[in-house]
DNA sequence: CCAGTAGCCTGCTTGC
DNA sequence: TGCAAGCAGGCTACTG
């Protein structure tokens, strides 16, 4: 599924290959698709065709395209399955995709159209538009309404480790419900929650008002070296007319130490000798992996 | 206001 | 073999 660096590598790509170029045509081929859109689907295209895509931005896993000379936005999330393409409009529809964009040359490129299309198997992402306003802590900066009440994610030159430990502190809690928290931090989803933990030798179920401000260092520290990891793995596949966002990047296969390796010894306990199994728990209606040695359970835990 | 949870979705896997 | 249940999970809306 796209994690925030695979999200990153998708806003790359439309930098590329979208930015600039004018849309001509929308259609909505899956209502759905734009359940966020408040005023419908015949809105969401009306207002979308005529206007000039502008330079996407991300937040988390947030991505938009603020419209050229507009104060709104093209608003997208990929939720579990999205994905967004560029292709060429000749090319074959793909089997779940859900809204297409024909866009014209830019100015400066003598090029074809091309066709941004939102693909999306599960349905929990979508497209809608949104108007800017001023960020909270930096007003020069603008973000979609829908946005604005997410916090800024460990990518963000502007992010805050010593904001975000001492509303650390004021939660009642546990650790891993705090970093799946978007209104904390924002970008943080099952997978790199579990490795960031493991890397921080921290467990899940850790009171957040017993972190101090060491181990607050450490996990933040731990969550940015992940996705930076990650990025630079995945970060390759924009350099084509096609925007890929399969989410297999080749991080997930090699680099993952928790997520996935239940019943595998913990590499780190490994290194030093011991053999150390990874567990996976039920949490959330999902669940959690961790090396019960290296991230031993919290005397008081908040699950 | 804060913590915690149901429900949205489809396709693949597992179990009877 | 066929069908149903289970699982994957980010996010919003809702409850307590």
């Amino acid at each position: 599924m796209p994690e925030l660096p695979e999200v990153e590598v998708v806003r790359r790509g439309l930098e590329r290959w979208a930015a600039g170029r004018p849309v001509s045509a929308v259609e909505v081929l899956d209502v759905r698709s734009t359940r966020r859109h408040g005023a419908g689907p015949d809105d969401f295209a009306a207002r979308l065709a005529g206007s000039r895509l502008a330079v996407p931005e991300r937040r988390g896993k947030y991505l938009w395209i603020p419209l050229a000379g507009e104060d709104s936005a093209l608003v997208a999330h990929l939720g579990m399955s999205g994905q967004l393409l560029v292709n060429d409009p000749a090319d074959p529809a793909p089997r779940h995709l859900r809204i297409r964009l024909l866009l014209e040359p830019g100015e400066d490129d003598a090029d074809r159209s091309r066709e941004l299309r939102f693909v999306d198997q599960r349905i929990f992402g979508g497209l809608f538009l949104d108007r800017l306003v001023p960020a909270d802590d930096l007003p020069g900066q603008l973000l979609p309404a829908s946005v604005a009440h997410i916090g800024r994610d460990p990518l963000d030159p502007a992010f805050d480790p010593e904001a975000v430990h001492l509303r650390l502190r004021g939660r009642r809690t546990g650790l891993k419900r705090a970093l799946l928290d978007q209104s904390l931090v924002s970008g943080i989803g099952n997978i790199y929650a579990d490795e960031a933990l493991w890397r921080a030798r921290l467990h899940y179920a850790r009171p957040t008002d017993t972190i101090n401000r060491t181990e607050s260092a450490r996990l933040l520290a731990a969550v940015h070296e992940v996705m930076e990891e990650a990025l630079a793995q995945g970060g390759t596949s924009f350099d084509s007319l096609y925007v890929n966002v399969n989410g297999e990047s080749g991080y997930f296969d090699r680099s993952l130490d928790a997520y996935g390796r239940a019943g595998l010894p913990c590499r780190r306990c490994a290194a030093e000798g011991r053999v150390s199994l990874i567990v996976r728990r039920p949490f959330m209606n999902r669940s959690s992996s961790y090396c019960p040695r290296c991230q031993p359970v919290p005397r008081r835990a908040r699950w």
